[in-house]
DNA sequence: CAATAGATGTCGTTC
DNA sequence: GAACGACGTCTATTG
Protein backbone atom coordinates (compact mmCIF):
# COMPACT_ATOMS: atom_id res chain seq x y z
CA UNK A 1 0.00 0.00 0.00
CA UNK A 2 1.40 3.39 -1.02
CA UNK A 3 -0.38 6.42 -0.21
CA UNK A 4 0.04 10.19 -1.40
CA UNK A 5 -1.41 13.57 0.15
CA UNK A 6 -1.17 16.49 -1.76
CA UNK A 7 1.88 15.01 -3.91
CA UNK A 8 3.48 17.11 -6.25
CA UNK A 9 2.56 16.20 -9.99
CA UNK A 10 6.03 14.37 -10.53
CA UNK A 11 5.96 12.69 -7.60
CA UNK A 12 2.79 11.12 -8.43
CA UNK A 13 3.80 10.63 -11.77
CA UNK A 14 6.59 8.15 -10.29
CA UNK A 15 4.13 6.60 -7.75
CA UNK A 16 1.53 5.79 -10.54
CA UNK A 17 3.75 4.56 -13.22
CA UNK A 18 5.13 2.46 -10.50
CA UNK A 19 1.80 1.30 -9.54
CA UNK A 20 0.54 0.30 -13.24
CA UNK A 21 3.79 -1.50 -14.07
CA UNK A 22 3.79 -3.82 -11.05
CA UNK A 23 -0.10 -4.38 -11.81
CA UNK A 24 -1.61 -2.55 -8.59
CA UNK A 25 -4.57 -1.05 -8.66
CA UNK A 26 -4.37 2.77 -8.82
CA UNK A 27 -6.63 5.04 -7.14
CA UNK A 28 -6.19 9.02 -7.83
CA UNK A 29 -8.42 11.68 -6.68
CA UNK A 30 -7.90 14.71 -7.98
CA UNK A 31 -8.59 17.95 -10.31
CA UNK A 32 -8.67 17.23 -14.05
CA UNK A 33 -9.60 17.67 -17.22
CA UNK A 34 -10.86 14.23 -19.37
CA UNK A 35 -11.65 13.73 -23.20
CA UNK A 36 -11.93 10.59 -24.96
CA UNK A 37 -12.20 9.82 -28.48
CA UNK A 38 -13.51 6.82 -30.20
CA UNK A 39 -16.83 5.13 -30.46
CA UNK A 40 -18.23 8.44 -29.64
CA UNK A 41 -15.92 11.60 -28.36
CA UNK A 42 -16.43 13.91 -24.83
CA UNK A 43 -14.93 16.31 -23.73
CA UNK A 44 -15.42 16.78 -19.88
CA UNK A 45 -14.07 20.27 -18.15
CA UNK A 46 -11.96 20.57 -15.56
CA UNK A 47 -13.71 19.36 -12.11
CA UNK A 48 -12.40 17.25 -9.27
CA UNK A 49 -13.14 13.30 -9.51
CA UNK A 50 -11.54 9.80 -8.41
CA UNK A 51 -10.23 7.93 -11.02
CA UNK A 52 -9.27 4.12 -10.75
CA UNK A 53 -6.61 2.60 -12.98
CA UNK A 54 -6.87 -1.60 -12.98
CA UNK A 55 -4.61 -4.01 -13.34
CA UNK A 56 -6.08 -5.45 -16.43
CA UNK A 57 -6.08 -2.08 -18.40
CA UNK A 58 -9.76 -0.82 -17.39
CA UNK A 59 -10.08 2.95 -16.28
CA UNK A 60 -13.21 4.05 -14.28
CA UNK A 61 -13.59 8.27 -14.19
CA UNK A 62 -16.34 8.99 -11.28
CA UNK A 63 -17.75 11.73 -10.33
CA UNK A 64 -19.42 12.79 -7.25
CA UNK A 65 -22.26 10.80 -7.70
CA UNK A 66 -24.06 8.50 -9.99
CA UNK A 67 -23.46 4.63 -10.11
CA UNK A 68 -22.14 5.10 -13.56
CA UNK A 69 -18.63 6.30 -14.11
CA UNK A 70 -18.56 9.85 -16.65
CA UNK A 71 -15.47 8.51 -18.45
CA UNK A 72 -14.00 5.03 -18.76
CA UNK A 73 -12.11 2.89 -20.90
CA UNK A 74 -13.19 -0.86 -20.86
CA UNK A 75 -10.99 -3.79 -20.29
CA UNK A 76 -7.93 -4.44 -22.01
CA UNK A 77 -6.53 -1.19 -22.76
CA UNK A 78 -2.66 0.11 -22.06
CA UNK A 79 -2.48 2.68 -19.52
CA UNK A 80 0.08 5.35 -19.12
CA UNK A 81 1.26 8.22 -16.81
CA UNK A 82 3.38 11.22 -18.09
CA UNK A 83 3.67 14.53 -16.69
CA UNK A 84 2.51 16.71 -19.86
CA UNK A 85 3.69 20.58 -19.67
CA UNK A 86 2.32 21.55 -15.70
CA UNK A 87 -0.16 18.80 -15.91
CA UNK A 88 0.23 14.82 -14.86
CA UNK A 89 -1.87 12.60 -17.75
CA UNK A 90 -2.79 9.72 -17.59
CA UNK A 91 -3.22 8.21 -21.51
CA UNK A 92 -5.30 5.29 -21.63
CA UNK A 93 -5.69 3.60 -25.46
CA UNK A 94 -7.15 0.80 -27.00
CA UNK A 95 -6.68 -0.98 -30.88
CA UNK A 96 -10.08 -2.35 -31.44
CA UNK A 97 -12.02 -0.53 -31.78
CA UNK A 98 -9.62 2.69 -31.67
CA UNK A 99 -9.90 4.58 -28.50
CA UNK A 100 -7.92 6.81 -26.43
CA UNK A 101 -8.69 7.93 -22.94
CA UNK A 102 -6.91 11.33 -21.72
CA UNK A 103 -7.51 12.92 -18.04
CA UNK A 104 -5.23 15.92 -17.38
CA UNK A 105 -4.40 16.37 -13.66
CA UNK A 106 -3.96 20.60 -12.16
CA UNK A 107 -3.72 18.87 -8.72
CA UNK A 108 -4.01 15.46 -7.21
CA UNK A 109 -5.47 15.45 -3.33
CA UNK A 110 -4.45 11.85 -2.33
CA UNK A 111 -2.75 8.72 -4.50
CA UNK A 112 -3.46 4.95 -3.14
CA UNK A 113 -1.79 2.61 -5.13
CA UNK A 114 -2.34 -1.53 -3.19
CA UNK A 115 -2.67 -5.07 -3.95
CA UNK A 116 -6.03 -7.09 -3.99
CA UNK A 117 -5.99 -10.33 -3.13
CA UNK A 118 -9.32 -12.04 -4.24
CA UNK A 119 -9.72 -15.37 -5.38
CA UNK A 120 -13.58 -15.36 -5.29
CA UNK A 121 -16.39 -15.13 -7.47
CA UNK A 122 -19.64 -14.16 -6.75
CA UNK A 123 -22.26 -16.67 -6.89
CA UNK A 124 -25.73 -14.75 -8.09
CA UNK A 125 -28.81 -16.42 -7.93
CA UNK A 126 -32.60 -15.45 -9.26
CA UNK A 127 -30.86 -15.28 -12.98
CA UNK A 128 -32.86 -15.90 -16.09
CA UNK A 129 -30.69 -19.26 -16.50
CA UNK A 130 -31.86 -19.81 -12.79
CA UNK A 131 -35.37 -19.96 -14.29
CA UNK A 132 -34.50 -21.55 -17.24
CA UNK A 133 -33.56 -24.90 -15.57
CA UNK A 134 -35.92 -24.10 -13.29
CA UNK A 135 -38.89 -24.56 -15.57
CA UNK A 136 -36.63 -27.50 -17.77
CA UNK A 137 -36.94 -29.50 -14.40
CA UNK A 138 -40.57 -29.14 -13.81
CA UNK A 139 -42.46 -28.00 -17.10
CA UNK A 140 -45.59 -28.01 -15.53
CA UNK A 141 -45.21 -24.81 -13.51
CA UNK A 142 -45.78 -23.18 -16.82
CA UNK A 143 -48.46 -26.21 -17.84
CA UNK A 144 -49.45 -29.34 -17.05
CA UNK A 145 -47.95 -31.96 -19.78
CA UNK A 146 -45.65 -29.49 -21.44
CA UNK A 147 -41.96 -31.18 -22.33
CA UNK A 148 -39.01 -28.98 -22.98
CA UNK A 149 -36.53 -31.14 -25.09
CA UNK A 150 -34.07 -27.63 -25.72
CA UNK A 151 -32.81 -24.60 -23.66
CA UNK A 152 -30.93 -22.41 -25.91
CA UNK A 153 -31.76 -23.12 -28.77
CA UNK A 154 -29.88 -21.64 -31.69
CA UNK A 155 -32.29 -20.85 -34.75
CA UNK A 156 -30.95 -18.09 -37.30
CA UNK A 157 -33.76 -15.75 -35.59
CA UNK A 158 -31.87 -16.10 -32.26
CA UNK A 159 -31.73 -18.29 -29.84
CA UNK A 160 -34.70 -19.64 -28.43
CA UNK A 161 -34.60 -19.85 -24.43
CA UNK A 162 -36.95 -23.14 -23.93
CA UNK A 163 -38.25 -25.19 -26.67
CA UNK A 164 -40.82 -27.92 -26.15
CA UNK A 165 -43.96 -29.62 -27.18
CA UNK A 166 -47.31 -29.68 -25.39
CA UNK A 167 -49.65 -32.41 -24.45
CA UNK A 168 -51.70 -31.96 -27.53
CA UNK A 169 -48.29 -32.27 -29.67
CA UNK A 170 -48.13 -28.43 -30.53
CA UNK A 171 -44.58 -26.88 -30.77
CA UNK A 172 -43.86 -24.45 -27.95
CA UNK A 173 -41.70 -21.77 -27.81
CA UNK A 174 -40.96 -20.02 -24.53
CA UNK A 175 -39.48 -16.76 -24.23
CA UNK A 176 -38.09 -16.31 -20.58
CA UNK A 177 -38.17 -12.75 -18.80
CA UNK A 178 -36.98 -12.27 -14.98
CA UNK A 179 -39.04 -8.82 -14.46
CA UNK A 180 -41.86 -7.05 -15.95
CA UNK A 181 -40.96 -6.41 -19.76
CA UNK A 182 -42.50 -4.15 -22.40
CA UNK A 183 -42.80 -4.49 -26.14
CA UNK A 184 -38.93 -5.73 -27.36
CA UNK A 185 -39.66 -9.26 -25.59
CA UNK A 186 -42.36 -9.42 -27.61
CA UNK A 187 -41.17 -8.98 -30.79
CA UNK A 188 -38.65 -11.25 -29.93
CA UNK A 189 -41.14 -14.03 -29.39
CA UNK A 190 -42.50 -13.15 -32.45
CA UNK A 191 -39.51 -13.64 -34.07
CA UNK A 192 -38.79 -17.21 -32.97
CA UNK A 193 -42.51 -18.11 -34.08
CA UNK A 194 -42.40 -16.91 -37.40
CA UNK A 195 -39.45 -18.71 -37.68
CA UNK A 196 -40.19 -22.03 -36.77
CA UNK A 197 -43.84 -21.80 -38.39
CA UNK A 198 -41.89 -21.20 -41.72
CA UNK A 199 -39.58 -24.22 -40.70
CA UNK A 200 -42.52 -26.63 -39.76
CA UNK A 201 -44.83 -25.96 -41.79
CA UNK A 202 -47.17 -28.52 -41.00
CA UNK A 203 -47.30 -28.48 -37.06
CA UNK A 204 -48.81 -26.14 -35.07
CA UNK A 205 -46.63 -23.48 -32.93
CA UNK A 206 -47.91 -21.82 -29.75
CA UNK A 207 -45.34 -18.84 -28.70
CA UNK A 208 -45.19 -18.07 -24.44
CA UNK A 209 -44.17 -15.25 -23.34
CA UNK A 210 -43.22 -15.95 -19.65
CA UNK A 211 -42.35 -13.42 -16.99
CA UNK A 212 -43.64 -11.77 -13.70
CA UNK A 213 -45.65 -8.90 -15.66
CA UNK A 214 -45.75 -7.15 -19.01
CA UNK A 215 -46.78 -3.99 -19.91
CA UNK A 216 -50.23 -2.98 -21.27
CA UNK A 217 -48.52 -2.11 -25.02
CA UNK A 218 -46.48 -5.29 -24.59
CA UNK A 219 -50.10 -7.10 -23.87
CA UNK A 220 -51.92 -5.89 -26.48
CA UNK A 221 -49.03 -6.55 -29.04
CA UNK A 222 -48.61 -9.62 -27.98
CA UNK A 223 -52.41 -10.65 -28.50
CA UNK A 224 -52.51 -8.98 -31.66
CA UNK A 225 -49.50 -11.06 -32.39
CA UNK A 226 -51.74 -15.07 -31.02
CA UNK A 227 -48.83 -15.16 -28.46
CA UNK A 228 -49.65 -15.89 -24.88
CA UNK A 229 -48.65 -14.65 -21.67
CA UNK A 230 -47.54 -17.00 -18.67
CA UNK A 231 -47.24 -15.18 -15.31
CA UNK A 232 -44.43 -16.56 -13.58
CA UNK A 233 -42.88 -15.56 -9.72
CA UNK A 234 -39.15 -14.46 -10.00
CA UNK A 235 -37.52 -17.38 -8.69
CA UNK A 236 -35.86 -15.52 -6.08
CA UNK A 237 -38.79 -15.30 -4.09
CA UNK A 238 -37.71 -18.83 -3.07
CA UNK A 239 -33.94 -17.48 -2.06
CA UNK A 240 -35.54 -15.73 0.62
CA UNK A 241 -35.45 -18.21 2.98
CA UNK A 242 -32.68 -19.98 1.11
CA UNK A 243 -28.66 -19.20 1.06
CA UNK A 244 -29.09 -15.69 2.10
CA UNK A 245 -26.89 -15.17 5.28
CA UNK A 246 -23.89 -16.65 4.23
CA UNK A 247 -21.22 -14.70 5.38
CA UNK A 248 -21.22 -13.14 8.87
CA UNK A 249 -24.44 -11.05 9.91
CA UNK B 1 -9.45 14.66 3.27
CA UNK B 2 -8.67 11.59 5.83
CA UNK B 3 -6.55 9.51 5.44
CA UNK B 4 -6.26 6.31 7.30
CA UNK B 5 -3.61 3.20 6.95
CA UNK B 6 -4.33 0.35 8.48
CA UNK B 7 -7.09 1.47 10.95
CA UNK B 8 -8.63 -0.62 13.66
CA UNK B 9 -12.08 -1.27 12.68
CA UNK B 10 -13.54 0.79 15.85
CA UNK B 11 -11.58 3.98 13.98
CA UNK B 12 -12.60 3.29 10.88
CA UNK B 13 -16.14 2.92 11.55
CA UNK B 14 -15.94 6.09 13.08
CA UNK B 15 -14.41 8.01 10.10
CA UNK B 16 -17.10 6.26 7.60
CA UNK B 17 -19.60 7.20 9.34
CA UNK B 18 -18.59 10.34 9.62
CA UNK B 19 -17.73 11.12 5.67
CA UNK B 20 -21.27 9.97 5.35
CA UNK B 21 -23.07 12.38 7.28
CA UNK B 22 -21.26 14.71 5.88
CA UNK B 23 -21.78 13.49 1.96
CA UNK B 24 -18.21 13.70 1.20
CA UNK B 25 -17.18 10.39 -0.72
CA UNK B 26 -15.85 7.28 0.95
CA UNK B 27 -13.56 4.62 -0.50
CA UNK B 28 -12.56 1.67 1.67
CA UNK B 29 -9.99 -0.84 0.26
CA UNK B 30 -9.77 -3.93 2.82
CA UNK B 31 -10.90 -7.40 3.09
CA UNK B 32 -14.51 -8.20 3.21
CA UNK B 33 -17.89 -10.55 2.23
CA UNK B 34 -20.33 -8.88 0.50
CA UNK B 35 -24.22 -10.24 0.30
CA UNK B 36 -26.78 -8.79 -1.64
CA UNK B 37 -30.98 -9.36 -1.80
CA UNK B 38 -33.29 -7.76 -4.20
CA UNK B 39 -34.08 -8.38 -7.30
CA UNK B 40 -31.64 -11.08 -7.48
CA UNK B 41 -29.32 -12.49 -4.86
CA UNK B 42 -25.71 -12.83 -3.87
CA UNK B 43 -23.04 -13.93 -2.02
CA UNK B 44 -19.27 -13.21 -2.44
CA UNK B 45 -16.86 -14.74 -0.39
CA UNK B 46 -13.59 -13.23 1.70
CA UNK B 47 -11.33 -10.67 -0.87
CA UNK B 48 -10.20 -7.97 -0.90
CA UNK B 49 -12.02 -5.33 -2.53
CA UNK B 50 -12.40 -1.31 -3.46
CA UNK B 51 -15.78 -0.13 -1.76
CA UNK B 52 -17.09 3.29 -2.76
CA UNK B 53 -19.63 4.97 -1.20
CA UNK B 54 -20.96 8.23 -3.25
CA UNK B 55 -23.05 11.22 -1.11
CA UNK B 56 -25.97 10.07 -3.53
CA UNK B 57 -25.83 6.84 -1.56
CA UNK B 58 -24.91 4.75 -4.54
CA UNK B 59 -22.07 1.81 -3.38
CA UNK B 60 -20.00 -0.03 -5.73
CA UNK B 61 -17.95 -2.79 -4.97
CA UNK B 62 -15.01 -3.30 -7.24
CA UNK B 63 -12.71 -6.68 -7.64
CA UNK B 64 -9.09 -6.27 -9.08
CA UNK B 65 -10.32 -6.26 -12.75
CA UNK B 66 -13.05 -5.31 -14.69
CA UNK B 67 -15.29 -2.55 -15.60
CA UNK B 68 -18.00 -3.30 -13.61
CA UNK B 69 -18.23 -3.19 -10.18
CA UNK B 70 -18.79 -7.23 -9.10
CA UNK B 71 -21.91 -5.68 -6.47
CA UNK B 72 -23.45 -2.37 -6.28
CA UNK B 73 -26.25 -0.54 -5.21
CA UNK B 74 -27.57 2.05 -7.58
CA UNK B 75 -28.12 6.15 -6.61
CA UNK B 76 -31.09 7.10 -3.95
CA UNK B 77 -29.70 4.26 -1.36
CA UNK B 78 -29.80 4.94 2.62
CA UNK B 79 -25.88 3.50 3.78
CA UNK B 80 -24.99 2.72 7.28
CA UNK B 81 -21.50 1.96 9.06
CA UNK B 82 -21.91 -0.09 12.12
CA UNK B 83 -19.42 -2.75 13.99
CA UNK B 84 -21.01 -5.78 14.03
CA UNK B 85 -19.41 -8.71 16.27
CA UNK B 86 -15.49 -8.36 15.17
CA UNK B 87 -16.26 -7.17 11.33
CA UNK B 88 -17.23 -3.90 10.32
CA UNK B 89 -20.11 -3.79 8.68
CA UNK B 90 -21.52 -1.17 5.41
CA UNK B 91 -25.33 -2.00 5.33
CA UNK B 92 -26.92 -0.26 2.01
CA UNK B 93 -30.80 -0.25 1.52
CA UNK B 94 -33.14 1.41 -0.88
CA UNK B 95 -37.32 0.68 -0.24
CA UNK B 96 -37.88 0.56 -4.12
CA UNK B 97 -37.25 -2.29 -5.32
CA UNK B 98 -36.28 -3.34 -1.51
CA UNK B 99 -32.91 -4.19 -1.95
CA UNK B 100 -30.53 -5.07 0.73
CA UNK B 101 -26.56 -5.12 0.24
CA UNK B 102 -24.17 -5.51 2.98
CA UNK B 103 -20.46 -5.92 2.93
CA UNK B 104 -18.47 -7.21 5.98
CA UNK B 105 -15.02 -6.09 6.53
CA UNK B 106 -12.42 -8.39 8.73
CA UNK B 107 -9.65 -5.74 8.28
CA UNK B 108 -9.11 -2.82 6.18
CA UNK B 109 -6.53 -1.56 4.29
CA UNK B 110 -6.76 2.10 3.76
CA UNK B 111 -9.66 4.82 3.75
CA UNK B 112 -10.60 7.84 2.17
CA UNK B 113 -12.85 10.73 2.88
CA UNK B 114 -12.73 13.14 0.65
CA UNK B 115 -15.23 15.93 -1.10
CA UNK B 116 -15.07 16.31 -5.00
CA UNK B 117 -15.97 19.81 -5.85
CA UNK B 118 -17.11 19.18 -9.72
CA UNK B 119 -19.63 21.81 -11.49
CA UNK B 120 -19.32 20.23 -14.96
CA UNK B 121 -20.93 18.34 -17.21
CA UNK B 122 -19.69 16.19 -20.11
CA UNK B 123 -20.17 16.92 -23.32
CA UNK B 124 -20.29 13.74 -25.41
CA UNK B 125 -20.85 13.09 -29.46
CA UNK B 126 -21.70 11.22 -31.19
CA UNK B 127 -24.64 9.77 -30.00
CA UNK B 128 -27.67 8.36 -31.86
CA UNK B 129 -29.20 11.70 -30.88
CA UNK B 130 -26.73 13.38 -32.59
CA UNK B 131 -27.08 11.32 -36.13
CA UNK B 132 -30.88 11.80 -35.85
CA UNK B 133 -30.37 15.50 -36.06
CA UNK B 134 -28.55 15.50 -38.60
CA UNK B 135 -30.08 13.40 -40.58
CA UNK B 136 -33.59 15.81 -39.90
CA UNK B 137 -31.14 18.66 -41.04
CA UNK B 138 -29.93 16.91 -44.35
CA UNK B 139 -32.36 14.18 -45.24
CA UNK B 140 -30.98 13.86 -48.77
CA UNK B 141 -28.12 11.91 -46.82
CA UNK B 142 -30.72 9.22 -46.84
CA UNK B 143 -31.98 9.71 -49.75
CA UNK B 144 -33.03 12.33 -52.36
CA UNK B 145 -36.21 14.19 -51.88
CA UNK B 146 -36.55 12.46 -48.50
CA UNK B 147 -38.70 14.46 -46.00
CA UNK B 148 -38.58 13.91 -41.96
CA UNK B 149 -41.81 15.36 -40.25
CA UNK B 150 -41.13 14.25 -37.02
CA UNK B 151 -38.85 12.63 -34.56
CA UNK B 152 -39.17 10.27 -31.89
CA UNK B 153 -42.82 9.97 -33.02
CA UNK B 154 -44.47 8.33 -30.41
CA UNK B 155 -46.57 4.97 -31.48
CA UNK B 156 -48.54 1.94 -29.32
CA UNK B 157 -45.64 0.31 -30.60
CA UNK B 158 -42.54 2.03 -29.51
CA UNK B 159 -40.94 4.95 -30.73
CA UNK B 160 -40.21 6.13 -34.13
CA UNK B 161 -36.77 7.72 -34.48
CA UNK B 162 -37.30 9.29 -37.55
CA UNK B 163 -40.82 9.92 -39.70
CA UNK B 164 -41.27 11.10 -43.27
CA UNK B 165 -41.85 10.63 -46.33
CA UNK B 166 -39.87 10.00 -49.74
CA UNK B 167 -40.48 11.89 -53.09
CA UNK B 168 -43.55 9.51 -54.15
CA UNK B 169 -45.08 9.99 -51.42
CA UNK B 170 -44.49 6.81 -49.71
CA UNK B 171 -44.48 6.68 -45.81
CA UNK B 172 -41.11 6.43 -44.49
CA UNK B 173 -39.86 4.97 -41.17
CA UNK B 174 -36.48 5.24 -39.87
CA UNK B 175 -34.88 3.29 -37.26
CA UNK B 176 -31.27 4.81 -36.62
CA UNK B 177 -28.46 3.11 -34.85
CA UNK B 178 -24.81 4.42 -34.23
CA UNK B 179 -23.44 0.77 -34.77
CA UNK B 180 -23.49 -2.31 -36.43
CA UNK B 181 -27.12 -3.67 -35.72
CA UNK B 182 -28.32 -7.15 -35.27
CA UNK B 183 -32.23 -8.99 -35.33
CA UNK B 184 -33.36 -6.69 -32.56
CA UNK B 185 -33.30 -3.68 -34.74
CA UNK B 186 -34.71 -5.14 -37.38
CA UNK B 187 -37.42 -6.42 -35.03
CA UNK B 188 -38.24 -2.94 -33.77
CA UNK B 189 -37.90 -1.52 -37.19
CA UNK B 190 -41.03 -4.22 -37.69
CA UNK B 191 -42.96 -3.39 -35.27
CA UNK B 192 -43.56 -0.05 -36.21
CA UNK B 193 -43.68 -0.63 -39.94
CA UNK B 194 -46.82 -3.07 -39.19
CA UNK B 195 -48.68 -0.48 -36.71
CA UNK B 196 -48.10 2.36 -39.39
CA UNK B 197 -49.39 0.33 -42.14
CA UNK B 198 -52.14 -0.71 -40.25
CA UNK B 199 -52.98 3.28 -38.98
CA UNK B 200 -52.24 4.42 -42.81
CA UNK B 201 -54.47 1.62 -44.60
CA UNK B 202 -53.89 3.65 -47.60
CA UNK B 203 -50.17 4.65 -47.87
CA UNK B 204 -47.72 2.69 -49.06
CA UNK B 205 -45.32 2.69 -45.87
CA UNK B 206 -41.14 2.33 -46.34
CA UNK B 207 -39.24 0.72 -43.59
CA UNK B 208 -35.27 1.80 -43.37
CA UNK B 209 -32.72 0.71 -41.48
CA UNK B 210 -30.01 3.19 -40.90
CA UNK B 211 -26.92 1.91 -39.47
CA UNK B 212 -23.34 1.36 -40.45
CA UNK B 213 -23.95 -2.19 -40.63
CA UNK B 214 -25.97 -5.43 -39.57
CA UNK B 215 -25.11 -8.92 -39.28
CA UNK B 216 -26.29 -11.62 -41.91
CA UNK B 217 -28.96 -12.80 -39.88
CA UNK B 218 -30.09 -9.00 -39.42
CA UNK B 219 -29.71 -8.52 -43.20
CA UNK B 220 -31.78 -11.97 -44.27
CA UNK B 221 -34.66 -11.17 -41.59
CA UNK B 222 -34.65 -7.36 -43.29
CA UNK B 223 -35.11 -8.47 -46.48
CA UNK B 224 -37.93 -11.52 -45.72
CA UNK B 225 -39.36 -8.77 -44.06
CA UNK B 226 -39.47 -6.02 -47.22
CA UNK B 227 -37.42 -3.41 -45.28
CA UNK B 228 -34.42 -1.64 -46.30
CA UNK B 229 -31.19 -1.38 -45.35
CA UNK B 230 -29.42 2.23 -45.31
CA UNK B 231 -25.51 1.70 -44.71
CA UNK B 232 -24.73 5.34 -42.47
CA UNK B 233 -21.50 6.76 -41.45
CA UNK B 234 -21.46 7.13 -38.13
CA UNK B 235 -21.17 10.77 -37.18
CA UNK B 236 -18.50 10.50 -34.80
CA UNK B 237 -16.10 10.51 -38.20
CA UNK B 238 -16.98 14.34 -38.33
CA UNK B 239 -15.85 14.99 -35.23
CA UNK B 240 -12.41 13.53 -35.81
CA UNK B 241 -11.05 17.00 -36.64
CA UNK B 242 -13.44 18.98 -34.71
CA UNK B 243 -14.08 19.64 -30.62
CA UNK B 244 -11.53 16.62 -30.12
CA UNK B 245 -8.46 18.13 -28.02
CA UNK B 246 -10.70 20.98 -26.63
CA UNK B 247 -8.52 20.93 -22.50
CA UNK B 248 -5.39 20.68 -22.46
CA UNK B 249 -3.48 18.62 -24.11
C1' DC C 1 -44.57 6.46 -11.32
C1' DA C 2 -44.74 3.59 -15.73
C1' DA C 3 -42.91 3.02 -20.31
C1' DT C 4 -39.66 3.10 -23.74
C1' DA C 5 -35.15 2.84 -25.77
C1' DG C 6 -30.11 4.21 -25.82
C1' DA C 7 -25.42 3.10 -24.09
C1' DT C 8 -18.32 4.64 -25.72
C1' DG C 9 -23.14 0.01 -22.78
C1' DT C 10 -20.18 -4.49 -20.55
C1' DC C 11 -20.08 -9.31 -20.06
C1' DG C 12 -20.54 -14.29 -20.85
C1' DT C 13 -21.17 -17.91 -24.18
C1' DT C 14 -21.05 -20.08 -28.34
C1' DC C 15 -19.62 -20.77 -32.86
C1' DG D 1 -13.40 -12.30 -33.77
C1' DA D 2 -18.65 -12.19 -34.84
C1' DA D 3 -23.19 -12.84 -33.08
C1' DC D 4 -26.55 -13.00 -29.77
C1' DG D 5 -28.85 -11.90 -25.55
C1' DA D 6 -28.82 -11.01 -20.42
C1' DC D 7 -27.96 -7.51 -17.03
C1' DG D 8 -29.63 -6.88 -9.73
C1' DT D 9 -28.25 -3.54 -16.19
C1' DC D 10 -28.27 2.21 -15.41
C1' DT D 11 -29.84 6.50 -17.23
C1' DA D 12 -32.48 9.95 -19.62
C1' DT D 13 -36.93 11.35 -21.45
C1' DT D 14 -41.63 11.59 -21.80
C1' DG D 15 -46.53 11.03 -20.48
Amino acid sequence: MVLLENPRLQDAEQVITESIQAGRMTIIVGKCVVNYYGRAGSVLPEGERLIIIKEDGSVLVHQKDKYTPVNYQPTGCNVQCIIKGDSLAIMSQRKRPKEVLHAFFSSIQCIASFELLDDENITLVGSERDLALQIFQQPDMIEKGLKITEIEKAVSSGEIDLFGEDCEGKLVIIELKRKKVGLESVSQLKRYTDEIRGAYGNRAVRGMLCAPALTKNAMRLLQADGLEFIEIKPSIMTFKNGTMGAGKQ
